[in-house]
DNA sequence: TCTTTTTGTAATGTGTAACGTTACATGATA
DNA sequence: TATCATGTAACGTTACACATTACAAAAAGA
């Protein structure tokens, strides 16, 4: 059981709703605010926050540098969300490769 | 300390290197034996093991598939790199960033 | 040895996604 | 009312993962 043993069971937050619900919203920032602080354009955060965008790692580090947490802890966060798309889009490709006998 | 605080001092090893030493070498699997396992081109797995590529999402889920890992795994080791590219490219705008005064 | 296959890799085209720019309707403010 | 800020749609650009095609070198088989 490491850092890296969650089972995603259920359909991940998008680190949109998060941000909009958790840091938006408690610390009553616009869009435009944000967009300012994190020195990209309004239309970047709306996208997210919108959830219509994910977050790249460049803004991932903006995240962490301007709320004081890891990088890390926003790039799980997309992730999470990225295999669990990836996983409904391509489940039968992936169910179809035959896991090998490792011992390392 | 939480999962996510992985302080990033040093760059971090590209899973290519990881894949070509800990696991092909080990297991005695050539470019074209883990393509044809993972379902992916020839291709495919020589950028990635020469470095000249990232995993994606599905990538990661092949990987964890074949090789009985979670997909959060290999996600995780590519997270660091693309952190720690993106802040050999962008550390000056990132450190313009005001961080907030947040107490959550 | 000669032929056939397999292997690693370069080159090219495609699809997708993040981003900035421009534009605009709505709403706040002077 | 006139000005300015906000949220968001539309568009073009850029970057990247991927498959396809092509090919030289090595391996395997005749």
């Amino acid at each position: 059981m490491n850092d890296d043993m969650i089972i995603v069971s259920r359909e991940p937050i998008h680190p949109g709703e998060f941000l909009r619900e958790e840091y938006m919203a408690d610390l009553d920032l616009s869009v435009a605010d944000l967009a300012r602080r994190l020195g990209v354009t309004r239309q970047t955060v709306n996208d997210i926050v919108r959830e219509k965008r994910g977050l790249s790692p460049d803004m991932c580090l903006r995240l962490g540098r301007l709320f004081g947490t890891t990088p890390q802890f926003w790039m799980n966060m997309q992730a999470k969300v990225d295999i669990w798309n990836s996983m409904a889009l391509h489940a039968d490709d992936i169910e179809a490769i035959e896991p090998m006998a490792v011992a390392l």
